[in-house]
DNA sequence: CGCATCACG
DNA sequence: ACGTACGTGATGCGC
């Protein structure tokens, strides 16, 4: 069979959409009826169709090259109409979720792009259908190429093949355009000949077959205003014909490659779809994906008859709790609680789902056997639990004195692998890709049973994009530590941090007054509008930035302005000490409770693998800078006495760089222990290790990070604050010097092109669509994702494997896991066991995985976060 | 609730 | 001609 590519034609579908349907919009009243035409439509064709091949193509018109030809071409086009505008931004962002191939070029319409991309597909010999509402593409019809023009609306097409268009027309598809050329089209302002409408130029290309013929034989032409107009309007004809015809000399640069059809993932689309509030839709892309795995049903009630609810007595619960245990019976839990698991919550119904029967365990109906028999389950590694969320069971459990064991399978951490970009992992989210019309759970018991159906699926899909051992080695493990940790808190001091605080209000109350004596008059400082109208209208600043909303009055932007005028400086001396009083003085002070402050962290949010922390942040507590550094002489370590112990990877990131890329010159560099930086200044400079300036070694610092980031010039030259031209000539010298780099970034575009995809070197996967968005900034965005996300993700990897080996080093001793900081473990020690912890911690961090470069780990000790010394480690 | 800002790696 | 470094979370403003 010739595979088949369908090809769409995204303006024309997406006007036809918005004038046919009423004016949807989302709650928020964003209007949204062309993304319910366009979807429904394209999702109807993927059915039906089941392409090979297919893409989306859209105008971009800053200057068209028709433009250049004939100033009047749609000039009489009227304005894209309000409501439709935003929605070709929308319609793109959910295309590019769907990995559907979008081409669109500056200076060329649809149109043009169709007919590049069906003469390649035509080429290799496939099967092509436009969808389109715009006659113009008749033009295109051949043996291989079929034209589906909308009819009514969009959702009835017709279609026109060679046979079709010769038994309505007479008309071969190459005479389309002299069609135009003779009677015009007044939506697109092609003129055409006054006085020849289709009837009139139906006939004349029937006798005469082209616009030239018709010209050339005007004189036998019936008709004396016919033929008058033809020779007075003769270039107007060739003019029009040449403006009807698909430009298919266009320099578009894609492969056909990139325009094959690829099953996008059913859950991942479903956020941006819920995002515009796109019901229909989405219950349209959920029937039609159902069937992704085994097909498991409309809702729950269909598949829970085979699992039906038993009742038991609390006799019966004994026995049923001792049969689970002494035959290690795999259970599948839903668990409901009262409060939070880090404030002392507890549980107040489990569903538990088991051979094929679902149980409800009511706290407050069982008697206190059961539920000492019920903890001891849940501490036995020996009886295999599948659930969602077990950070958060473990932490519920440990409030009654039970560690959590025997974690089979976390159904919110497999989740996250598959599709780390999922804003939610909560059960019902992850049920609802595989029950689409399940809109609750009825009961704990229901989600027990709604869970057990679908974790095979889950731990399918798992297995069949390599996550296996990501999630059982890793990121399941590692969940119960978080929880440990998390238990655990770090002591924070309030009076310590009340006092920095005085100190700071005492200034930030004088820094107000300066401010509004400089300004001649009080405004609010904190709100950026206000502060720009002072700055830059009241006072006359030059502006230089500028945001979305208005005047940019951001650190970098008053930097420049800060010899301009004396209130400047006054106002970033504000906003730096402001910041530090409302986030972290206030805001820590809040979340003290009996001496101590328990963040939570997420395990699933960061796209690239990494943990963040919420509620409060504990990773972004200030260090840069002095003033704000103080604030870490308020953590400490919660028992009398004991340390802190702090342990971070020394260039991780670069260091995972060189084991990629294989880099001579930065392999080299880390084998021989060099100061990186320093190497680096000195290989772009071309000059010896010891001639590096410091201002050279701050300028290759600032390259070896963006490289990370996926270095561009633009970024370099604004953190140097250097121009251009400057950051350029390094960038060129790094890549000359660091070539295996340089192959290496290269190749791993090249492969995300191809797959769409990246991962990192313990197979950690992140989907990059912005690879496939028609808009060059994003695509570029997701080259640079591509770049970073091996890199950041992979150090990721490496620290949640340490932390478990850690956490396991940690237990003959006297100490305790505080925080992670992405590249730093923060514990606390007993100083008896200061030595064989630093010991154990380094060498388990240095080692979690080894690479072709060796890792290094800095440990410093210190009776606050502040004063924190180097300890070295006796040999 | 989105935006601007700024704290961290 | 455009608009850019990667990944996060908290706060305050103003609609």
């Amino acid at each position: 069979m010739m595979p088949r590519m369908v090809i769409l034609d995204g303006n024309s579908l997406a006007n036809r959409a918005f004038y046919a349907l009423p004016p949807l919009t989302t709650s928020d009243g964003r209007p949204t009826n062309v993304l319910h035409g366009f979807l429904t439509m394209l999702f109807r064709l993927e059915q039906e169709q089941q392409p090979d091949y297919w893409v989306v193509a859209f105008d971009k018109t800053k200057a068209t090259v028709r433009i250049e030809q004939y100033a009047g071409y749609k000039a009489q086009r009227k304005e894209t109409p309000e409501g439709l505008r935003p929605q070709f931004d929308y319609l793109k962002e959910i295309l590019s979720e769907m990995d559907i191939p979008m081409l669109e070029l500056a200076g060329y319409e649809a149109d043009d792009l169709i007919a590049v991309v069906t003469k390649q597909a035509e080429a290799q010999g496939m099967e092509i259908q436009i969808y389109t509402g715009d006659r113009d593409a008749l033009q295109l019809i051949s043996p291989k190429t079929n034209i589906y023009l909308t009819k009514k609306g969009i959702s009835e097409v017709e279609c026109y093949d060679e046979h079709v268009l010769w038994e309505r027309y007479q008309l071969r598809p190459y005479q389309i355009i002299d069609l135009k050329g003779l009677m015009g089209d007044s939506s697109d302002n092609i003129p055409g000949v006054p006085g020849i409408g289709e009837k009139t130029a139906l006939k004349l290309l029937w006798e005469f077959e082209t616009v030239e013929g018709v010209l050339a034989n005007a004189d036998k032409v019936s008709g004396k205003k016919v033929q008058s107009n033809l020779k007075e309007y003769a270039d107007q004809a060739i003019l029009s014909k040449k403006l009807a015809t698909m430009l298919n000399e266009v320099p578009l640069k894609f492969s056909l490659d990139d325009l094959v059809y690829r099953c996008s993932q059913a859950i991942k689309v479903l956020p941006v779809l819920q995002k515009y509030d796109l019901k229909n839709v989405t219950r349209l892309w959920q029937e039609r994906h159902k069937d992704d795995g085994e097909p498991l049903g409309e809702n729950l009630d269909a598949v829970l008859e085979n699992w039906p609810e038993r009742t038991l007595t609390q006799e019966g619960w004994l026995a049923q709790l001792e049969q689970w245990q002494s035959r290690k019976v795999p259970l599948t839990l839903a668990c409901r609680y009262e409060g939070t698991g880090l404030q002392g919550g507890h549980w107040t119904e489990w569903g538990v789902a088991a051979q094929s029967e679902v149980f409800t365990l009511i706290r407050t109906e069982a008697s206190q056997d059961v539920i000492k028999s019920w903890l001891e389950l849940m501490g036995n590694d020996l009886v295999p639990k599948t659930l969602a969320d077990s950070k958060t069971v473990a932490l519920l459990l440990a409030n009654e004195g039970v560690a959590f064991k025997g974690l089979a399978l976390d159904l919110s951490l497999a989740s996250y692998l598959i599709q780390s970009s999922r804003p939610k992992f909560a059960p019902l989210d992850l049920v609802k890709g595989y029950f689409p019309n399940q809109a609750a759970f009825k009961n704990v018991a229901e989600e027990a049973g709604a869970l057990v159906q679908v974790a095979p699926k889950f731990e399918a899909e798992i297995d069949s994009l390599g996550l296996s051992r990501l999630l059982h080695d890793i990121e399941e493990p590692l969940s119960l530590v978080l929880a440990q940790t998390e238990r655990h808190g770090i002591a924070v001091d309030s009076e310590q941090l009340t006092s920095l605080g005085e100190g700071i209000s005492i200034t930030l109350k004088q820094l107000e007054q300066d401010i509004y004596a400089l300004a001649e008059g009080t405004f609010n400082i904190n709100s950026p509008k206000q502060l720009g109208t002072i700055l830059f209208e009241k006072l006359g600043l030059p502006t230089a930035k500028k945001t979305k909303t208005g005047y940019s009055t951001d650190a970098e932007t008053l930097e420049e302005l800060r010899l301009a005028h004396p209130v400047v400086a006054k106002i970033l001396d504000y906003r730096q000490l402001n910041k530090l009083m409302s986030t972290y003085v206030n805001g820590l002070l809040a979340q003290i409770k009996d001496g101590r402050i328990h963040t939570t962290f997420q395990q699933t949010v960061a796209t690239t693998g990494r943990l963040s922390s919420t509620e409060p942040n504990l990773q972004n507590i200030p260090i840069r800078l002095e003033q704000g550094r103080q604030l870490r002489k308020a953590f400490h370590s919660t028992e009398q006495g004991w340390v802190l112990l702090s342990a971070d990877y020394s260039q991780i990131e670069l260091r995972i760089l060189a084991h990629y890329s294989q880099d001579p010159l930065l392999c080299e560099s880390f084998a021989l222990g060099q100061d990186v930086h320093t190497r680096t200044a000195a290989e772009v400079f071309g000059i010896s290790l010891e001639a590096v300036t410091s201002n050279m070694r701050r300028s290759a610092k600032a390259v070896n990070f963006g490289l990370v980031y996926g270095l561009t010039e633009f970024g370099l030259s604004r953190d140097l604050g250097i121009p251009r031209k400057e950051s350029k000539f390094y960038i060129e010298q790094y890549f000359k010097r660091y070539s295996g780099v340089k192959r290496y970034l290269e190749t791993v575009v090249a492969q995300a092109k191809q797959e769409g995809q990246v991962r990192t070197l313990f197979n950690r996967l992140r989907r990059i669509p912005e690879l496939l968005h028609p808009n060059r900034v994003q695509r570029q965005f997701g080259e640079r994702i591509a770049m970073n996300t091996p890199v950041q993700g992979t150090a990721a990897d490496i620290m949640k494997l340490a932390m478990i080996k850690v956490a396991e080093g940690l237990k003959p001793f006297r100490a305790a896991m505080l925080l992670q900081v992405h590249d730093e473990l923060l514990l606390q020690v007993a100083p008896d066991d200061l030595e064989s912890v630093a010991r154990m911690l380094k060498d388990k961090m240095e080692n979690a995985y080894p690479l072709s470069v060796p890792m290094t780990v800095d440990c410093k000790v210190g009776p606050n976060w502040y004063e924190m010394q180097p300890f070295k480690l006796m040999d």
